[in-house]
DNA sequence: TGAATAGCGAAAATGATTTTCAATAAAGCC
DNA sequence: GGCTTTATTGAAAATCATTTTCGCTATTCA
C-alpha cells in the first residue's frame, strides 16, 4: 500500500499516460488514471485481480464499472504498463511492469493462495536463450513455483 | 499422435489405473482408461485441453460427457497421473505426467497459439532452491515463454 | 450376490470475463 | 471556443470454460 519512490518509470508521470494512450489512439480518461494510480500506490511487484482493482476502487469512494475495469486492464498490458499473471485458479492478475526485463516471478501456496516474489536473472536468460534458439522474438516469461507454505505444512501435518 | 514407446511409467499398463485409483478410493470406469488411453498414445508431452479431449474421443465413436471428462481429468491430475498446464488464455491444458520431476517447460507464440516444448534442469533446480529458501515444499514448477514464433514475425512484419 | 455409494450423462448453475448498446466525453479540426 | 468524430463508459445481457445437481447406473467389497 505505501507508494514506491523508486523507478522513476514511464509510468510515474501523471502526463504520461495520456501520451502513452494518445500514441496509440486511445484515449485518456479519469477512469483509466485512476486504475494505474491504483497500481502506482501499491507495493512494487504487487498484484490485484480484476475484482479487487474493483473493490478498491469503490473503497475509495469511485464509482467504475466492471467492464471499465476490465478493459482499462488489457489497454494497460497492451501498453506494457501492467503485466497479465496466471498465479491461482480460473482468475488473472495484474501487476505493474517494471520497465526493465528484470521480471520477478512467483512461489505460490496451493493451500491458502499466499503468493511470494522472487527475483532470478537466469530466468529471463534462459528464456532469451530458448526462444533464440527457435526464432521467437521474446515478449515475456513467467517461472512459477507451486508448493504449500510452512504455515500450511504444519496445518495440515 | 504415435504411441510412445518409451518410459515403461506407472500408468503404461492398463492394470494400473484401476490399482492407483482403488487406493485413493476412486473407481475404475472404462471413461477413465479411454481418456488416459488418449493421453498415452499422444505425442510425448502432447497437452489437450478438455474441450480437445473430448472433441477426440467423439471422433474415436466413443460416447462420453463433458461432466465425465472435467471431473476425470480432476481426478488424474490429483493422482499425480496428468500435469494441469496453463498456456493460453481462458483455458487449461493438460498432459501425461512425466514420472520424476524433470519437467519439460514450454514456449508460446501469443500471436497463432503455437507451443513448443524444451526441458532445463535449471529450472527445475532454481525452482527446488526458492521453496526450500522460504521453507515452502515443491510441488511443481512451471516456466513459460511467451513471445513470437517464426512464422508469425514474417506476417507480421 | 447384494448393499453401499462413486461415477455417469444431461441439463442447469456458476463465475470470470466479454460484448452490446445508448449515452457521454476526449481529440483534433475549424 | 465551438463542432464533429468516434473511443469510452455503465448497465445489462451474453459468452465461455468449468462445476454442480440429480436421477440412474455400475463398481467395489463384504
Amino acid at each position: 500500500m505505501e507508494p514506491n519512490p523508486v523507478l522513476p518509470s514511464v509510468d510515474q508521470e501523471p502526463e504520461l499516460l495520456k501520451t502513452v494512450l494518445n500514441k496509440e489512439g486511445f484515449r485518456f480518461t479519469s477512469q483509466r488514471q485512476k486504475i494505474l494510480d491504483l497500481f502506482q500506490s501499491s507495493a512494487l511487484g504487487h498484484h490485484l485481480s480484476a475484482e479487487e482493482v474493483h473493490r478498491q476502487l469503490l473503497d475509495q469512494g469511485e464509482k467504475i464499472s466492471f467492464s471499465t475495469i476490465y478493459r482499462a486492464l488489457h489497454v494497460m498490458v497492451r501498453l506494457d504498463l501492467l503485466q497479465e499473471l496466471e498465479l491461482a485458479e480460473g482468475r488473472k492478475y495484474y501487476e505493474l511492469n517494471t520497465p526493465c526485463m528484470d521480471q520477478h516471478h512467483h512461489l505460490v501456496c496451493v493451500h491458502c493462495g499466499a503468493v511470494q516474489e522472487f527475483d532470478e536473472a537466469t530466468m529471463t536468460q534462459v528464456g532469451q536463450s530458448e526462444s533464440n534458439a527457435r526464432g521467437f522474438s521474446l515478449l515475456n516469461c513467467t517461472f512459477t513455483v507451486y508448493g504449500i507454505c510452512p504455515g500450511c505444512q504444519s496445518l495440515l501435518s
